[in-house]
DNA sequence: TTCCAGGGTCCTA
DNA sequence: TAGGACCATGGA
């Protein structure tokens, strides 16, 4: 485990000694939707319930949370029963280069996240910022999700079945809405995205990739992020950058993806996620010095 | 005004 | 099988 003791006081769950767990990387790395960052770390809704995570020093703290939220909630939801250390480990082969990405991003912890949320806001994210994508995923859950304490759930398959693709559109999905509304349907109808846990990756994805608007990095994004397959590799736009910038700028998503198998192996999701925060940090500090030039 | 974002789909060669 | 056009939208 990545913590030492826990204790459980107040309605608060203090994790002490905390390791691999970076709340600001965690949320920060584009694998969930649904964040704020407030003065005290940050706000998150998921499974049906809002919880406010902060770091003091080494203690990590859940609020609020019981005995009863986190091992029946929590500790699934942040990966806790997996050690870290065994999968940074696995990295020592791979490359300098790579390495020190890796490195910096090395508090971020795969989310296992709802299915269908997943699938859904993967779907809004396609050709999307992130910014963006989490408006487009707040208004959703306030037009058709259940009141909960401090915000609303994400809605039900159930509570999407009258929707209409002008519905989705309304909410500034654009294109996407037809994508939801099939997708949906499809769901509805019977297909089942609990049923591919017990798949090989390969056949998972494919079949997952049967519904409309999801293409393989979607597809991939949903079977790391929610149904426990941590050897997907997502290759988006910042990930190609960064491994055209190692492999070459001919390098295509297919030659990185079977790079990613070889060099990371077994957890190649977790290096993924890793390089991503990576490239993004660095991009934003470009940024930031492009903008203390101007003033 | 143009470019870009955690891309997918469809059409053409 | 690969490459390219197109699709909505809002922030930079």
């Amino acid at each position: 485990m990545d913590y030492n003791e826990i204790i459980f006081e107040k309605k608060k769950a203090l994790l002490k000694e905390i390791r691999h767990f970076e709340p600001a990387q965690v949320f920060e790395c584009g694998q969930c939707f649904r964040f704020e960052k407030v003065c005290n770390g940050y706000d998150i809704i998921a499974c049906g319930k809002k919880l406010n995570i902060s770091r003091q020093d080494d203690t990590l703290i859940l609020s609020p949370c019981t005995k009863e939220d986190f091992y029946g909630t929590w500790q699934r939801y942040f990966d806790l029963e997996r050690d870290y250390n065994i999968v940074c480990e696995s990295f020592s082969g791979a490359d300098e280069r790579l390495r020190i990405g890796m490195e910096y991003g090395s508090g971020v912890r795969i989310l296992r996240q709802e299915p269908f949320e997943t699938c859904i806001c993967f779907i809004i994210s396609a050709n999307n910022n992130i910014g963006r994508i989490k408006g487009i995923v707040e208004r959703l859950c306030r037009a058709y999700g259940s009141k909960i304490e401090g915000g609303y759930a994400f809605p039900t398959p159930e509570q999407l079945r009258n929707v209409t693709q002008e519905d989705y559109f309304a909410l500034g999905c654009g294109y996407r809405a037809a994508y939801l509304h099939k997708t949906v349907a499809m769901i509805l109808d019977g297909f089942e995205l609990e049923k591919l846990r017990g798949m090989e990756y390969h056949q998972a994805r494919e079949e997952i990739m049967r519904l409309p608007g999801v293409g393989p990095k979607v597809a991939d994004c949903i079977l790391l992020f929610s149904l426990d397959f941590i050897c997907a590799f997502p290759v988006d736009v910042w990930v190609t950058r960064a491994m055209q910038a190692y492999m070459g700028q001919k390098a295509t998503r297919k030659s990185i993806e079977t790079y990613a198998k070889e060099e990371f192996g077994p957890y190649a999701g977790v290096a993924q996620q890793y390089l991503f925060f990576y490239v993004r940090s660095m991009e934003r500090l470009k940024s930031f010095d492009k903008t203390k030039k101007c003033l």
